[in-house]
DNA sequence: GCGATCAGTT
DNA sequence: CACAACTGATCGC
């Protein structure tokens, strides 16, 4: 839920979602979408008597939100006080203040925000500078490297802040399945239903809000069957999806609603009252789009999971996952993030904690901190301290952290996470972990039907008990390591002629193949696999072995994301999760932005505005601190113990006929096209570069821009 | 009587 | 699976 005040740092005057208190001010309006928590004060007398008395001020939004208002009655006044902007139109407002006469002028473009229909994210261009509102969104990976208006010329354009929809920044949605993904779920789960008889009718559990449209729309598309919605009348004017709906209830798929739908459907009756069809009784299955997440550790995953007889849940989400939030503000890059919403058990400094080093005012600000190479190396150093049989933080931490094998403690326990982040988190992950303790010897996944292992949530048991997949485990014991001890991986061949930051520096050959999926979205989904460090499939089924060792995995665990396992000697990890090591430790965190801040500046202007994957060379270098020290493990131990492997989680087993299982890996919904201009830094180039960074030069060749007075 | 707020529910 | 809305109790205007 939205808890953003409504007005923006850079221009008090505009309200957002916020209608209020001091918004009643404000010289103009802005609603992102038709969202209740948005709407806060749009109806009060109080705006409604600052409405009568002025002739200026306007409330903004998409013509979609607009219909979508004064379709309500309640909302009727606003009728000439809205104004509709086409998105992805630039559109200059001019903010008067009635009663000085003072002026300014701003100008706002919408940008689709897929959150739900009309919803929009505002642009704002002024003298104050760029600032970006994002509203509610949920965007893929890549999306916004596809948004013009984002860019200006090749390049990102200059952005001061970003105020952020952080509803799912936390790294326990690591990972949500796309659109296509759910939406694909859903359609062979209601085909395979509905194709059975007339009388199998598919029962659309969702809540009262708009967002779902997309899906009966392409339900209804896919299936030829209408969707039975008790008040079809806010779309009257929306036909392409109005044609979709229909208010006739002898339809196959319902997502009519009633105070008790619940029992209704208990009782094999639909919520708008239907039990049979010509006399036999109706087969009724529902289908509850809820949210799922999935740690940074399964990439393929099931999107429905069958929760009783005849209830399902199918994965369904308003907002961006974790990766998609991150990757979405690493590609703008501004200067300053806001969240707007506090994930639920979240503090603002721990989602500040994730924002900040993707913004630029973090990376700059660390910079002067890592530039020799021997202030890194001693970091390492410190670091390694935990490998030592008495790392100082033990003590304090083995309170919290009640059965760790033995053989663990030393190797997988990261210094610095534990002392800072909250003990009660760490009981939990370390606990679940243990639970959860498997070793595979094999990239081929085991499982059986058992209870859900995709994150560490207890409530998982609840409802997946009888469904849900889980890894089979092994005995924990030391083949796995042997099988891969003293393997190289076979996908650095790709890229040897590219000089790399860990291999520059210290790395010996381990571990060359991943991009860092999270910052590098949609390189490959971009057709041009230009990325640097990409290989052919970030996750392929191949099997090689990662420098890492179990060390990362542990506080990968302990970051919060996957309940099982980190704490063997081999332990499964996949790129995602190598991406989420740049956020894994308060004491390695600040070596991340700054790498990654050097990288890209070393860049030629020219490359700035491409996609990430191909502008961020050193983002998987990112984590070059931990890389080390795993390299350094596995050369004292002449062992590689981190099997990097995908893991696919599927259940076909409780959905029969169904294919459930996806391919698609992808969050995106689109092909990302390359932004134009976008170029691959030569070899040369890049050593070139390393050398200075060795020899603690600063290589940075970001000009000082307007902007940095606000820092 | 209306609206804001909170807690509980789905 | 936590999104977003509804319900009911309570309080204030």
């Amino acid at each position: 839920m939205s808890r953003f005040g409504g007005r923006m740092r850079e221009y008090p005057a505009l309200s957002i979602d916020r209608f209020d208190h001091h918004n009643l001010r404000a010289r103009a309006f802005f609603l992102s979408h038709c969202h209740k928590d948005h709407m806060k004060g749009l109806r009060a007398p109080a705006l409604k008597s600052r409405l009568e008395g002025s002739l200026k001020v306007k409330l903004y939004c998409s013509p979609v939100t607009k219909e979508l208002l004064l379709s309500n009655w309640k909302y009727k006044f606003w009728e000439n006080h809205i104004v509709a902007l086409e998105v992805e139109t630039p559109t200059q407002i001019s903010l008067v203040d009635e009663t000085s006469g003072e002026k300014e002028d701003v100008v706002v473009t919408l940008l689709p925000a897929g959150h739900c229909p009309g919803s929009v994210m505002f642009l704002f261009e002024g003298e104050n500078g760029t600032v970006l509102y994002t509203g509610d969104f949920r965007l893929a990976k890549g999306e916004a490297a596809r948004m013009e208006l984002l860019h200006s010329g090749t390049r990102v354009k200059d952005i001061q802040s970003v105020y952020l929809d952080t509803t799912f920044c936390d790294p326990k949605f690591y990972h949500i399945p796309s659109r296509e993904e759910c939406l694909n779920g859903i359609l062979e789960l209601a085909r395979s239903w509905t194709s059975l008889s007339r009388c199998h009718v598919v029962w659309l559990n969702c809540k009262a809000a708009y967002g779902y449209e997309y899906l009966f729309v392409n339900l209804s598309e896919e299936l030829g069957i209408k969707v039975h919605t008790n008040k079809p009348d806010m779309f009257r004017n929306m036909p392409e999806i109005l044609c979709h709906l229909t208010t006739d209830r002898h339809t196959q798929i319902h997502a009519c609603r009633h105070p008790w739908d619940d029992d209704c459907f208990r009782g094999n009756r639909l919520p708008c009252g239907l039990t049979c069809q010509n006399g036999t009784p109706l087969h009724i299955i529902s289908i509850k789009p809820s949210t799922m997440w999935f740690g940074e550790r399964i990439k393929k995953t099931n999107v429905i999971v069958r929760t009783g007889e005849r209830t399902y849940r199918a994965c369904f989400s308003f907002h961006s996952s974790y990766s998609e939030i991150k990757d979405f503000l690493s590609y703008i890059s501004p200067v300053n993030v806001y969240p707007n919403v506090l994930p639920l058990g979240g503090t603002e400094d721990k989602v500040m904690e994730i924002l900040k080093p993707l913004c630029r005012s973090y990376r700059r600000n660390m910079e002067p901190r890592y530039k020799p190479l021997g202030t890194l190396k001693r970091v390492h150093r410190r670091e390694l301290s935990d490998t030592d049989e008495d790392d100082l933080f033990d003590a304090e931490l083995t309170s919290a952290r009640p059965k760790i094998p033995k053989q663990q403690t030393g190797e997988s326990r990261p210094s610095s996470t534990g002392q800072s982040e909250n003990a009660e988190g760490n009981i939990n992950e370390s606990t679940v972990s243990y639970k959860a303790t498997t070793t595979y010897t094999s990239p081929q996944v085991d499982f059986v039907d058992c209870e859900e292992s995709n994150d560490d949530d207890e409530n998982d048991e609840e409802e997946s008990e009888k469904n849900t997949v889980q890894f089979l485990s092994h005995e924990p014991d030391a083949t796995s390591t042997a099988n891969f001890s003293g393997v190289t991986s076979d996908q650095q061949d790709s890229n040897a002629d590219v000089p790399r930051w860990d291999e520059f520096f210290m790395c010996n050959k381990l571990e060359e193949s991943s991009e860092n999926e999270d910052n590098i979205p949609s390189s490959a989904d971009a057709g041009g696999s230009q990325s640097l460090f990409s290989d052919s499939d970030g996750v392929s089924d191949s099997t090689h072995i990662s420098s890492q060792n179990s060390s990362q995995s542990t506080h990968i665990s302990e970051q919060g994301s996957q309940g099982w396992d980190s704490q063997m000697d081999t332990v499964l990890i996949t790129s995602q999760e190598r991406s989420a090591l740049d956020f894994s430790k308060g004491g390695s965190r600040a070596v991340v932005p700054v790498l990654q801040e050097t990288a890209r500046d070393s860049q030629p202007e020219s490359s700035k505005g491409k996609p990430p994957g191909q502008s961020r060379p050193c983002v998987y270098d990112g984590t070059c601190d931990l890389k080390s020290k795993g390299c350094e493990k596995a050369a004292e131990t002449g062992t590689a113990r981190v099997q990097d492997a995908l893991v696919e989680l599927s259940d076909s087993s409780r959905t029969p006929d169904l294919e459930l299982r996806r391919d698609s890996q992808s969050s995106s919904d689109f092909e990302i096209p390359l932004t134009p201009g976008a170029e691959v830094p030569q070899p040369d180039k890049l050593h070139y570069l390393y050398e200075k960074l060795a020899a603690g030069e600063n290589i940075s060749l970001r000009k000082k821009s307007p902007e940095d007075r606000y820092n």
